[in-house]
DNA sequence: TATGCTGTTATAGCTAACTATAACACTACT
DNA sequence: AGTAGTGTTATAGTTAGCTATAACAGCATA
């Protein structure tokens, strides 16, 4: 599992991230309750709050129902609510950015399939980069 | 012109990554000068010191240099130090994500074609005119 | 020398994000 | 009733990012 965060995004953003791509693969079913706010607070070694601020958000967005001394449950339509605002967001935010990255790097389908397929396992050496550049260190 | 910010991303990252994209896109090219940390700081209403923490940053990665009283240039083999470089975090870092999230919402690549086009009419950062303001270009 | 452009540094203040610690409020189960 | 698990709120302190304002330092050119 994994213990390290992000560092170009708030915690709570990617903790909420984490939740939504749970859901959306299934992980996490509608009825189903969320891992408790001080078991994930231990567990990543983060602020309850930080995991509380979250969860709010799921709250907010209408994924999740809080059930004080209870829980934190998952909403029926969750997945659907998800399916549609995720869509949205990603094809008109993150996607036209990313692809533009794509085409400015001239990067091939096939460079793209095979750095997706390396995914699972953390990849440790990349051999081939030639730092042709010897750098500057001036300061 | 984009005047606005992404919220997901400090100021001075974002605006390390446009002139980055400059660079690649040959907007800027090698021996050519950054904008002025003053005109960027006026152009875009933002603090002269935000605008210094971005193009700090490039000098760090030994992409331009700085001459006190001159300007800030861009080093000769910055655009292929970019490719390299830039290639490698991409496909390392945000392409595994960015494709784990196309999976997760089962996107065609219809759809993100579709998606990809609505863009480039609004993004403006593609035609060869540089810059709104007029600026001396001789050196 | 004087002006006007560059980058750079110094102070100080604000907000958001995160942290530590502690207490409060509710529910289920024995 | 007691206990142990939930979510929630309160207080307070640290750090990063951004801001405003001002001054300092180097270069070019009239």
């Amino acid at each position: 599992m994994d213990r390290e965060w992000n560092d170009s995004q708030p915690i709570y953003r990617q903790l909420r991230d984490r939740v939504v791509a749970m859901i959306l693969d299934g992980v996490l079913k509608e009825g189903d309750p969320l891992p408790s706010v001080r078991n994930v607070a231990a567990e990543y070694r983060v602020n309850p709050l930080t995991v509380l601020k979250g969860y709010q958000q799921l709250v907010d967005e209408g994924l999740v129902e809080s059930k004080r001394g209870l829980g934190m449950y998952i909403n029926t339509g969750a997945r659907n609510l998800l399916l549609q605002g995720e869509r949205r967001r990603f094809l008109a935010e993150e996607w036209p950015r990313v692809h533009a990255t794509i085409q400015r790097l001239g990067l091939t389908p096939q460079e793209l399939d095979a750095a997706a397929k390396r995914r699972s396992s953390s990849d440790g050496a990349q051999s081939k980069t030639a730092d042709s550049k010897p750098r500057k260190e001036e300061r």
